[in-house]
DNA sequence: CACCGATATTCCTGTTAGGAATAGGTGGAT
DNA sequence: ATCCACCTATTCCTAACAGGAATATCGGTG
């Protein structure tokens, strides 16, 4: 028995976009993509371009973002924002619903945990490279945290910026002990 | 023009399933499951049941795991393992390519990030329960690490349960730290 | 021996990821 | 002015992944 899927609730994805528009206002759906992937990309995911469309297609559907059509010389220009039906949702989806514990898709970590066959020094290289992305990370977060600044209307993304830098931090120091580790265990 | 696909590589899940079969030997379908429910989940995913079938079904295909099957009663019982193919295919990978940048799925940010649809209390609210899965979290790996002892055979994913014991206690500081500026950020 | 829970496999559907193809617009160099 | 490179914008196609339901056997307990 099909369970009438009819109005499916959006998935999570479906909410960030709705935030994200909630955050900026009026955009087209490659705007939309620039946006995650310079705030979405750091704490949820960089959703590829054909997903954002059909998410927006789907959210237009379900009432949640509205769309206008312009024509702009030979060329049909969409721009996407979030209804009242939708802002009504999303903040429903905020205030409610148990919230997922984070997952974490770690190359890094799982290099390490089949260290048994290659041994102890390619999970140390694998280390150094990551040190240095981390490295590039926190900097791309501090810039970010900068042009944040101190207004109000982003203070919640500033929140996360710095919640960010902190956590890359960390990795930074994960990285050293893990490596003491693996030098200590070399046989 | 395709790319001539004929021999795909694995993907990176792919490689994690024939790196647990090096861990643990043959094994069935399900087994592979049970244990990547406890040890992949942690840092990388845990595939769907359906998942590990068909990619255990691909990986047989490419000749990079073994399969024999029994018949026990009235039933077919598969049991897979790696093959030399898939061995040296394994440690070929783990020995090159670039490594990604860890992918986090952070529902917690995500609140957080959208606090301007709610106001500070809620967030302050996720952060709490967030606390408690932390904690448990973190007796579950504490419960992991205690099995696996001082066995040499384990001491990569022993390294990998401290990692993310560590990991979670400081994500417990950054709850903490979070959550004051959020009280201080109240009107 | 009836039942329950763990083991084991298969199927089906929907969502997400990723890349490539297409095409108009804009600004700079020649 | 015109050619080129790059940015904006949309669409399409395929593979990977998630999730649940259906099925069936086995092992033990009351």
């Amino acid at each position: 028995m099909l369970p009438m899927p009819g109005q499916a609730p959006p998935s999570v994805t479906g909410y960030a976009l709705l935030g994200l528009l909630s955050l900026r206002g009026e955009m087209s759906g490659y705007g939309l993509k620039q946006l995650a992937d310079r705030t979405l990309r750091f704490f949820w995911v960089a959703p590829a371009m054909s997903h954002v469309y059909s998410e927006l297609e789907r959210l237009r559907t379900a009432g949640l973002v509205a769309q206008t059509v312009a024509n702009r010389g030979g060329r049909r220009l969409r721009r996407y924002s979030l209804s009242e039906r939708g802002e009504r949702v999303l903040k429903a989806w905020l205030s409610a619903g148990q919230v997922e514990f984070p997952v974490l898709k770690h190359e890094v970590v799982l290099r390490l945990f089949l260290g048994h066959l290659t041994g102890p020094d390619r999970p140390l290289q694998v280390l150094d490279a990551y040190r240095l992305q981390l490295n590039g990370r926190i900097e791309e977060l501090r810039a970010i945290r900068g042009r944040l600044g101190t207004d109000p209307h982003f203070q919640y993304p500033a929140m996360v910026a710095e919640w960010g830098i902190r956590l890359y931090q960390e990795e930074l120091a994960s990285v050293e002990q893990v490596g003491s580790a693996l030098v200590e265990a070399d046989p």
